[in-house]
DNA sequence: ACTCAGAATGAATGATCGTTCATTCCCATG
DNA sequence: CATGGGAATGAACGATCATTCATTCTGAGT
């Protein structure tokens, strides 16, 4: 339920050097993840390598095989992680009870969306070095159409409910959350290939202005 | 300015079996780019291989690095050819005198955005195997913002004579056209990831519908 | 204190990659 | 027809990769 996966290179305290550590199978899974994750960001998909990763964790090669099998399945079980991690906080704002008002919700969505958590290059980086490939690899495809499609039906509910209660018309919850979905991955495109050109203030505005054209009772 | 990068094989007619041909430079290399282009859309960037690419142009594999220096080059130099081809068609479009009214403008940007020829699998594909490598090469960033800030400019001056002709009020020309380009570019997204859910047809009517709302006067 | 299941290691292996370059061969030119 | 410039070839090379596995070492259980 971490998730952080910050920037830090070695698992060891700073005092013994190199005495090896035997730790249960799940964490030294996640420590590989999480190595992954910023080896992916600074180096690129198909750069990347087993050394690699495991120099960044901090750990011997042989290790990834041991814990994964195999360097595809590790590189497709970070995917399954990060991928659950995005579509994971957007499902718990949108079907947790904490935020009763609905415009309030679409709120916090937006800021979930935009926000310092996910439009960090780390995040968005892994993000599009997986979707890259995903023409090449169906089970990249596989994979993320799986937790999109539960994320995109909440969205069209949440959409829905927002219609009912002020009475749009003329406007179709299923159209308008594609819409908004697609919205948001092209503002992380652009976060992410054209940082000079469009600040994340900028994005959020952007983002903004598209509800409150569809729903003007529900944003100021 | 061909552009059309199909599903041929071999540059020979099936007459003539293994006969070395000369061609000038230029033309080997746009067959290389081509080739590199089957490649990336079947395989992925980062499996991609000079003996993969040159077996697809039909030609041995020292010819790569005789016309391109190096694998990068030729990775670079076909980032180049197809940012360069979208962007010019839409370029194309914008600045063309060949369509006065400017609501038919908009419609013909929206059908060559979301139309056959750029919508196809292998377009899209390379087209984020790039934008997925960008986050770790700032050289694919370099080439992308480039071409991205040209048609950017374009789009923005095309909404404004929109907004100055139907004397549109509270929308800002740079937040729209900003907002339409990520539009397009996350529905490219979509269609390349989940095809399942998002068909050419329901992605152009939400393209559209994102228009309607912002120019009721021009899109119907 | 002792033990041993199994976590962790890293040298070794075989496969594959990008790049080089000596050689071959085409074809415009005279 | 003869020829030279240079386009095209592909075997060879060194580097690097994923994967294996014999070996070492740890730490919980007794």
């Amino acid at each position: 339920m971490s998730g952080i996966v910050a920037g830090k290179r070695l698992e060891q305290p700073p005092s013994a050097g190199k005495r090896r550590q035997i730790r249960p199978k799940a964490e030294r899974r996640q420590q590989l993840i999480d190595a992954t994750i910023r080896c992916i960001a600074q180096q690129g998909l198909s750069a990347i390598t087993l050394q690699m990763v495991t120099r960044e964790a901090g750990l011997s090669v042989g290790i990834a095989n041991l814990h994964f099998q195999s360097k595809d399945n590790l590189l497709r079980e970070t995917l399954r992680f990060v991928a659950e991690e995005y579509h994971g906080g957007q499902i718990r704002i949108m079907e947790g009870a904490a935020i009763a008002n609905l415009g309030e919700r679409l709120d916090a969505l937006l800021d979930f969306q935009l926000g310092r958590g996910v439009t960090q290059r780390q995040k968005m980086s892994v993000w599009f070095a997986y979707y890259g490939e995903a023409g090449a690899r169906p089970v990249y495809q596989k994979i993320v159409s799986t937790v999109d499609r539960l994320a995109a039906q909440k969205l069209e509910a949440l959409f829905e409910a927002i219609i009912a209660e002020a009475h749009y018309e003329g406007v179709d919850a299923k159209e308008l959350a594609t819409g908004y979905s697609a919205l948001i991955d092209g503002l992380h495109l652009g976060l992410l290939v054209t940082p000079k050109e469009l600040s994340k203030r900028r994005a959020r505005a952007v983002a903004r202005d598209f509800l409150r054209r569809a729903f003007p009772k529900h944003i100021h």
